[in-house]
DNA sequence: TTGTAGGCGTTATCAT
DNA sequence: ATGATAACGCCTACAA
């Protein structure tokens, strides 16, 4: 098939005789082309359709309108949403945007990193696989002066732009909520202790237990590989089995909460009375199985907004200082079904 | 701070004591360069640091190694999944993935249509917004060559690839397992008409019940804009009211299909015994919701990988012909609680 | 306000 | 097997 020659600059230059620099400066707005001028340019470069070379202008600027995305998977609800928020921001910016997912494999991250870079992205958006500990794939960057936002999932030994909600706090307040329900024997599914998301919550775990005065039992505390829905529901299984079960459970994500109620259902444990569980994330699966998810919500949508908006507002400023910019979002505990084990009101509405 | 200076090939020409040519050559693993020549090249430029600038290589050949994703929303079971199947096949071939989401406005569609042909990606994966009727924005893909694989909500009037499943068996199937169910009224919430995969499923529903010889009522199709879940509760609501209530829903997504249960729940209407639903997607929450929700395979991941395999195929092949290769995909009834009327084995079994 | 010219990093062509 | 050179489309000092 034949392929139409492509509009250039150099093509509009001819046609309306003017020169290739002036058709650029009209094209960007530049300051010094009259009003009229950039008017007619523009509508005679959309009428010969004229369209910009992205290649050109990023190779001669050596940047691309590129934000770079760097995660565990898409098809996860958080991780969607996020991205989701990424786009929608960038794109009003007049930025695209690239993905890649590690699948929480250290590998992968690396060389996602490294495909991410060789496109001159304007700055990174990361949240880290389960498996990253090393950083120093992230080094380039910082030496190029590209902007590294990372968010949810984040290092603590890199500084870097982050944007995170408060993790402590919001374990300690659906602890605490499961403890104002009467729990006693409270279980925590927790993530991977390196990444530290997980080890907040964790502690704001266990400092609830500890303020009410109530045991910290090493028993009823799962690590979690993965956080999965078999997981959970293996863990669900062993800890219901003990002799002395626990009467509430707080899982580091709803897929396992999730795992957890239908586990205990199928063992005839009733949910919230005899086992009150309370997730993490707000999932959109949380208010619609039965009984309804208490859990706590995260922004995610939000979150991929602020994260973009670092990346755009950054332009040169210098940030490899010792010096970590962190957005810390707040939470709220969302009680549902799951967790009332006094009053019941409310019972049918679905939140 | 200060920018360190890249590494091009042409520092490594000079580093090796060879021309730029060679060092471009080994690195494409050009075959007129020896194993030996071409090991010591890599090696050299792994230890200096080297990264290849993809703007300047998609410059010279008109073409990055990326491939544009348009589709309505990334935050949406089916959809996340879609774009993982293409990120990850893409990748494994060394190409990246540009995302944009339209929001199902035909408005935004155009634009990041014309965004993604500005960063003169090699290859088009779209799905349509609801509201898409005119086809003129890809015309410029095809004018240059880029292939465009249309997948899921697809046009019937544009010559490309295709990725579908088959939507007509996949409605016939689904209402056929109702009437099997020995349901006599069966509603169908329908999606907007002028996107295909919706008149299939439509036009399926419509000849099941033609040939097992029930009547056609107007009052129970229900023809929706987005198929969301207020849209869903709405109609739901509105059919039960009705002197005579349908006793199945076929509805053409599972978000709507979610809401008619959870609306019927709240009615006091028993699912299934007195309405009995089906819906599409297979989406996550189908199988953990309760009653869980029979529906329609529908593989993403799948369609995803297929779509990005057809543009990594496509190199150079014309394909401006009036030929449309199409890729159909077969898709399975998944049978849970929410459509079994007569035999409840299985009651527990999550699916 | 507009034009000229050089170069961003790479690769393909042609020559050796 | 290797090298020299031009060109991809755009932007921006510098000049006018």
């Amino acid at each position: 098939m034949k392929i139409k020659k492509e509009v250039t600059i150099y093509d509009l230059a001819k046609e309306l005789n003017y020169s290739p620099s002036t058709i650029s400066r009209a094209l960007n707005n530049h300051k010094s082309i009259s009003k009229k001028t950039i008017k007619l340019i523009k509508e005679a470069a959309a009428g010969m359709g004229y369209r910009p070379n992205n290649l050109a202008a990023g190779l001669r600027n050596n940047k691309s309108n590129t934000i770079g995305v760097l995660i565990s998977r898409i098809n996860r609800p958080f991780m969607a949403s996020l991205i989701s928020g990424i786009e929608e921001t960038a794109r009003k910016a007049g930025y695209n945007v690239l993905i890649s997912q590690s699948n929480d494999m250290y590998e992968n991250e690396v060389s996602n990193c490294n495909a991410l870079y060789d496109s001159r992205i304007t700055g990174l958006i990361v949240s880290l696989s389960m498996e990253t500990v090393d950083m120093a794939h992230f080094q380039k960057f910082i030496d190029q002066g590209i902007p590294i936002v990372f968010v949810d999932r984040v290092p603590d030994n890199f500084n870097s732009y982050k944007v995170v909600i408060d993790n402590y706090t919001a374990g300690y307040s659906a602890t605490k909520h499961l403890i104002d329900q009467g729990c006693t024997r409270i279980a925590h599914f927790a993530g991977a202790q390196h990444r530290n998301i997980y080890e907040e919550r964790k502690k704001g775990y266990l400092d609830a237990l500890r303020e009410s005065g109530l045991p910290i039992r090493d028993e009823l505390i799962i690590h979690f590989k993965t956080l999965s829905f078999e997981e959970g529901n293996k863990a669900t299984k062993k800890l219901l089995k003990m002799p002395e079960p626990p009467d509430g459970i707080f899982s580091a994500n709803d897929t396992a909460a999730v795992s957890a109620i239908m586990c205990a259902k199928k063992m005839g444990v009733e949910v919230p009375q005899e086992l009150a569980v309370i997730g993490f994330n707000d999932d959109p699966i949380a208010s619609i199985m039965q009984p309804s998810l208490s859990t706590v919500s995260h922004p995610a949508s939000k979150m991929g907004a602020i994260s973009a908006k670092r990346i755009l507002n950054h332009s040169g400023q210098n940030y490899d200082a010792d010096l970590t910019e962190i957005t810390v979002l707040g939470t709220e505990i969302i009680v549902r079904d799951s967790s009332l084990k006094r009053t019941r009101m409310l019972r049918s509405k679905t939140s």
